[in-house]
RNA sequence: UGGUCAGUAGCUCAGUCGGCAGAGCAAGUGGCUGUUAACCACUGGGUCGGGGGUUCAAGUCCCUCCUGACCAGCCA
């Protein structure tokens, strides 16, 4: 008798065969005589019907017991099913139960609010929408290291502990084995670092990048795909704690070609879900975004927009009137007019690019107008930045001025100096949120429910 | 962190002008020979987020704290 997940099963050729698989039951019909279980294992959103006649073995004492959450295995026949919406059945010979889940069980066959899901996230991927997003999450993650090995790209693994202390990133959470209430002191009374762990201050990363630029300036082209941590006191939907960011690095690569790479990784994802994720999609665009399927194909199959902050600037001062906060050239783009660019003005992803210097790190290179530098923001509809990236600045001069001109110390990046000083190339890169890609091909509105244990201001449950 | 809105049964919510605490689903019991968010009948279930105040009387009005959502900022 096979072992089948009900994935498998559902895609049997035939039916006929006697299977054994294992799952939990998500609602239970009682008639007289027998009874219907839903049964799903994860393997995919769908659930198989079961049958149990009341002849099968402990029916009276036992499968009438059974409740909705309760896991079980069954052995039994697939039959055709002459029920609506489901192609196999399975009719039990024989069913176990490894638990019953108790009456106070918190998941009931009828709606959630993702709100409530949240606060039992140690049950929720047993539900159709998280266990939807979970799949695809994995899926997508598989076609991130898909893209860019087929591509010759080379991952790097940087580090999650760091002492740069200015990555020029955001907060950072601080890193430490020293005892808070008796930190040992300088003479002048500070925190004397030299006595931690590391004998130094050190940080959770906010971005691989700078080592990325390394090991670009080694391999040729590399990525990062890891966990990323700010400190900040955010408290959107759009933002994490602790969320995972791609960043591809690429040496004697443009912005022009670092563009063009973004938009062909952003359409690689969109297609790969739309391959091979159809079922969770269908799940999302009938319950909870109806125009999952048009975004989609709409970003597969049309380029994206780009233009410089100049002209998004120009656009956006026709239209200042719409506007809460009115643009002018030199202030930054705000979600409100990153929203209108990409939802009214284009209707399709944009890339902005060539931003003003004083808006932008430190790192990015200098355009020869000597205003601007080759920084680029792709802006997507419903959720606002989606990737950013540069050109990073390669010549040595150039880079340690700037270093010094922001107040930073150059000794701090001695080696990010040595990149430039020792077979400097251009090259360039951007980093991509990959919770936020997910609530664009999900059509979900908070970044909490896209990945399994969100981190955020004032919880760290699970 | 600032602004706005919300918190009532396990879940989703209603509760009018301040006047007996409600519904659907879930749970429990019974019924039903093919159901599929099954159906029918009955039963149990409440610190109305916490604290304080006004009032003969507060879920409802006032103050305060907590929690959540949304908008903004930080960014990916």
């Amino acid at each position: 008798m096979q072992n089948l997940r009900v994935k498998e099963i559902l895609n049997l050729p035939e039916s006929g065969i006697q299977v054994k698989v294992n799952g939990w039951v998500r609602t239970k019909r009682d008639s007289k005589g027998f009874s219907f279980l839903e049964v799903n294992d994860g393997s995919c959103i769908k659930s198989i019907q079961v049958i149990v006649d009341s002849s099968v073995d402990g029916y009276a004492e036992n499968i009438l017991k059974i409740t909705t959450g309760s896991s079980l295995t069954i052995k039994g026949v697939v039959k055709d099913s002459p029920g609506k919406g489901q192609k196999y059945e399975i009719h039990a010979g024989n069913v176990f139960i490894h638990g019953i889940a108790p009456q106070e069980y918190p998941l009931q066959k009828k709606h959630h609010s993702l709100e409530f899901l949240r606060e039992i996230a140690h049950l929720r991927p047993r539900t159709n929408a998280i266990g939807s997003v979970s799949r695809l999450r994995s899926s997508l993650s598989y076609g991130v290291h898909q893209f860019f090995q087929d591509r010759g790209f080379y991952y790097v693994n940087t580090p999650i502990i760091t002492t740069s202390d200015c990555e020029g990133a955001g907060e950072m959470f601080r890193v430490t084995t020293l005892d808070l209430r008796e930190a040992p002191r300088t003479e002048k009374g500070d925190i004397d670092y030299a006595k931690d762990f590391f004998g130094k201050p050190a940080s959770l990363t906010v971005s691989g990048q700078l080592e990325g630029e390394i090991y670009a300036l080694s391999l040729g082209n590399v990525y990062t795909f890891g966990p990323t941590f700010r400190a900040e006191n955010s408290n959107t939907p759009r933002h994490l704690a602790e969320f995972w960011m791609i960043e591809p690095e690429m040496a004697f690569y443009h912005l022009k070609e670092d563009m063009d790479l973004a938009e062909e990784f952003v359409k690689f994802l969109v297609k790969y879900v739309l391959d091979k994720n159809s079922d969770e999609l269908d799940f999302f665009n009938a319950r909870i975004d109806t125009t999952v399927f048009s975004r989609l194909e709409n970003i597969a199959n049309t380029s994206f927009e780009r233009i410089t902050y100049t002209e998004a600037i120009k656009i956006l001062e026709k239209n200042n009137n719409e506007f809460e906060f009115p643009v002018s050239w030199g202030v930054d783009i705000q979600s409100e007019h990153e929203k209108y660019l990409s939802e009214k003005v284009f209707n399709k992803p944009v890339i902005v690019f060539d931003y003003p210097k004083e808006i932008k790190a430190f790192y990015m290179r200098l355009n020869d107008d000597e205003k601007t530098v080759g920084a680029m923001d792709v802006l997507v509809p419903r959720i606002g930045e989606l990737i950013g990236g540069s050109e990073r600045e390669e010549r040595y001069e150039m880079l340690s001025k700037r270093i010094r001109s922001i107040g930073l110390s150059e000794e701090d990046y001695w080696w990010y100096l040595d990149l430039r000083k020792y077979g400097t190339v251009p090259h360039a890169g951007f980093g991509l949120g990959f919770e936020r890609l997910i609530l664009l091909v999900t059509g979900l509105q908070n970044i909490r429910d896209v990945i399994p244990f969100p981190r955020y201001p004032g919880n760290a449950r699970f």
